[in-house]
RNA sequence: AGGGCUAUCGCCAAGCGGUAAGGCACAGCACUUUGACUGCUGCAUUCGCUGGUUCGAAUCCAGCUAGCCCUG
């Protein structure tokens, strides 16, 4: 009987891996692949742990060698510069803090390498995301993942129903523990490789000076002034900064100073204390509802703003035009413009949208 | 010109005769598939200068210097 195919998104470190070790244990027939998405001479230099630097490219190859999969090397450099680079350049010089990983998943993970999982034939494309999927009478949920404390559910809430059909998440069920377990009995190379982080496109982790490279701009200093209009320094450029930030700020007071607000216009940032970051409402756009379908009543449930927080409780008003308005029920810290606001009812998401910044937006 | 006040780390600021708190900034580490937040560690042998009193002074005294305020 012939084996299903299914395509495995390799990016050299343990969790794909062992992704692509579980589905060949599973039975299925699995093909390995690596998106190359950047060249090195577009980042700088590359050297360390990223999740997609070249690099890696022969981890991944080598661990598909060991499970004697085919393996490919996907060139999609266009497509990532356009909508991924791009965009977190443009956000940025919106005032806004993009999340590239978001934007990778939805169109380079789900999108362009969903579609040539379909031409050779896959019936899934697979990854090492922690995060379940589960089928129901009504159709495909998004759940968190069974180890809480890696759970990357909030970084795939843009997932339809058709993506969450074709597409499994294997280390779902696993803690990071078993799964380094698993990649050390089975003497993968990369058993000890450290966890990715950073964004993977600015290996050093400075990615002002990477805007600054992409956008082949220099960005213009402005003045840091306090909310009654004070001056208070320079700032070295609009995009070096999110809000809710402390550190970076060089200037020194008799407290804390935290980054309140983003003025583009002014190119000014607006310096404040802590409370004053704090609110309960928050508008997103671009709304993307997993079940296929808006809510037509408000409804309660918990929400995260960013990816690493605790969801909280929340009553969500669907809008016009893919739009949603959250009333948190305590005030939440530092809502920021560009990220994703994502909805959870227990384990499962519900969908999410993009932060909007109202002044910003008018 | 008289009178008063103040001078402690890059910034703010404790200390009031017993051998330099703390906050901010900065640096490093931890945490982290975004940016942040957060946590931990480090950061003045020295208290405007010069003398004096004392076993011992940043703390008391004198002079000098600088800044601020008030009054001709």
């Amino acid at each position: 009987m012939e084996k299903e195919k299914v395509l495995i998104a390799m990016s050299g470190g343990v969790d794909s891996s062992i992704a692509a070790f579980l589905m060949k244990n599973e039975g299925y027939d699995p093909i390995g692949c690596t998106m190359k998405l950047y060249g090195n001479e577009d980042i700088g230099v590359c050297k360390g742990h990223t999740c997609c630097s070249l690099d890696d490219i022969e981890d991944a190859r080598a661990v598909a060698n060991r499970l004697e999969m085919p393996y490919y090397v996907f060139n999609f450099t266009d497509s990532f510069k356009e909508k991924i680079i791009d965009k977190f350049v443009a956000t940025y010089e919106k005032g806004m803090t993009p999340n590239p990983c978001i934007d990778c998943n939805r169109y380079m993970k789900f999108d362009k390498l969903y579609e040539r999982g379909k031409a050779l034939g896959c019936k899934y494309i697979v990854t090492g995301h922690y995060a379940r999927i589960k089928k129901t009478e009504s159709g495909y949920q998004l759940l968190k993942a069974v180890d809480e404390s890696k759970d990357q559910s909030y970084v795939l809430y843009q997932m339809t129903q058709e993506e969450l059909a074709g597409t499994k998440f294997p280390l779902g069920e696993l803690t990071k523990t078993e799964a380094r377990e698993l990649a050390r009995e089975n003497d993968f190379i990369n058993a000890e490789k450290p966890d990715s982080q950073d964004i993977c496109f600015v290996p050093d982790g400075d990615y002002v000076s990477a805007l600054k490279r992409f956008s082949g701009k220099e960005y213009e200093p402005g003045d840091f002034v306090d909310k009654s209009g004070n001056v208070l320094g320079k700032h070295r450029g609009i995009v070096a900064y999110t809000i809710g930030q402390r550190k970076g700020l060089g200037i020194a007071s008799d407290r804390p100073l935290y980054v309140c607000e983003i003025n583009v216009k002014n190119n000014q940032v607006v310096l404040g204390d802590n409370e004053d970051l704090f609110s309960k409402t928050v508008d997103v756009r671009d709304v993307n509802w997993i079940s296929g379908v808006a809510p037509s009543e408000p409804f309660e449930c918990k929400v995260k703003i960013r990816y690493r927080m605790k969801e909280q409780p929340a009553t969500i008003y669907p809008g016009e035009n893919n739009t949603a308005h959250i009333e948190f029920h305590e005030p939440q810290r530092a809502k920021t413009a560009g990220q994703a606001a994502v909805f959870y009812d227990g384990d499962v998401v519900l969908g999410g949208g993009i932060i909007t910044n109202e002044s910003n937006d008018k």
